[in-house]
DNA sequence: AGCTCTTTTAATTATGTTTTAACGGATTTC
DNA sequence: GAAATCCGTTAAAACATAATTAAAAGAGCT
């Protein structure tokens, strides 16, 4: 059963939402102020936050770049009243991944939690190990083999070949692949995927310059396919 | 074109919604009491309804309430006059989609339906994968196949074939199509529009001079059919 | 501090996509 | 029926993006 916890101080929307939700058949907790709404989310183990911007003590803006500063990647979908909110929530600084404005309808909030969490379960399928044409990867023992031979790949090119490998035959876009894997904190440019790739490429590809396996889409991004 | 059902007992009300939306390009089903606009609501493929509260025979939290058991989406915009109205539409468990309080601003009416059909459309049309009379479209990979054969299309082509496939049937004209697929920065020429109409239908149509799939609507643009 | 390895940026070249220009046929308008 | 407009088509120019090399910046270790 999926844990949402909600962070809202009006006491009545607070009330819908938790029947609401729990009617669909998500286990709500809640907080009514912005640094209990804060200490929750990072300690507990949940799968979606909704966030109110206005809140006592701390902001939902504050929150919700705290929590991802600490590395928090839980969903966050946030609730807005004003159209300068909107302005900043779609500025992405911030990082959350949706956002409704009140007053909302409880249907569409519950389409998107249901959206959100979709996306998030696509890519409940962790790989371990993978092996496709001479190449044996180990991502638990951070170990890479092509013809049996160990070849040697950095701990952020396991990551990201690893995001590519459980995404399979999709196009990953270079803005996508850093949000996801090098988080919201740090923004290197978009050529250092580039770079990345290439040496990913040296490493697994048995002729660099003409890939097989990861394949550039121009003007989109990368897909992997065995 | 989009359809929209106003269930309206007052006769002033409901001709100026009629004349409003019908000049805004929507088109306008109407009933005047409870029952027969449940029944509408219904039967008919009804894009949007707007509902007012107070209504002979059947109240509009009832018809909300019992047009949503019987399993129909479609969008509901309730208007409301009273307080107690506002806080159980705000309750949320009637399941409508928005509400405007009256006296309200036609303006106002109308961003709102507007902003709920698009979300809809956000939210339900976003199509993944997409298959007729030969053609496999797959937006995710990015791949496309006739026949069984894969066929290359640019990043920019998947883009707009995507955009006509979730506009089924509409006419989109060249404008739009530059708007919505290109965005705001850059303003190529009318004419960049029908190069990749022609590039996009050698590649899906089987006779690119004859095409069944893109239809050229003189004066107007470009629509989509299966 | 100095070494090594990883990560990021910068700069150049190569590649492909995107856009425009130009022409001819078809259709509409006056 | 001539002029104007619109659309299909081709080909080439303009542009943006990606591959690649190399070097700088940062992190971790002894």
């Amino acid at each position: 059963m999926k844990k949402i916890l909600i962070v809202e101080d009006d006491p009545a929307i607070l009330k819908g939402l938790i029947s609401s939700l729990e009617s669909e058949g998500y286990s709500a907790v809640s907080s009514m102020d912005g640094e209990e709404g804060f200490k929750l989310g990072k300690t507990l183990n949940i799968d979606l936050i909704i966030l109110d911007v206005m809140l006592p003590k701390k902001d939902g803006f504050e929150i919700c770049g705290d929590l991802r500063k600490s590395g928090i990647n839980t969903p966050i979908l946030m609730l807005t009243s004003k159209k300068e909110e909107i302005d900043k929530v779609l500025g992405l600084e911030i990082g959350a991944d949706d956002y409704m404005t009140k007053p909302f309808s409880i249907r569409e909030l519950l389409a998107r939690i249901k959206a959100i969490l979709r996306r998030k379960n696509e890519i409940t399928k962790s790989v371990d190990e993978f092996s496709f044409n001479g190449i044996h990867l180990d991502f638990k023992k951070m170990e890479a083999f092509k013809d049996n031979e160990q070849v040697k790949l950095s701990s952020l090119e396991f990551k990201i070949l690893k995001y590519f490998i459980e995404r399979e035959g999709e196009v990953i876009s270079r803005d996508k692949l850093l949000d996801d894997v090098w988080g919201y904190e740090t923004f290197p440019t978009t050529r250092t995927v580039d770079n990345y790739i290439l040496s990913i490429r040296k490493k697994i590809e048995n002729d660099p310059s003409e890939p097989v396996h990861i394949i550039t889409v121009p003007k989109s991004g990368y897909k992997f396919v065995k």
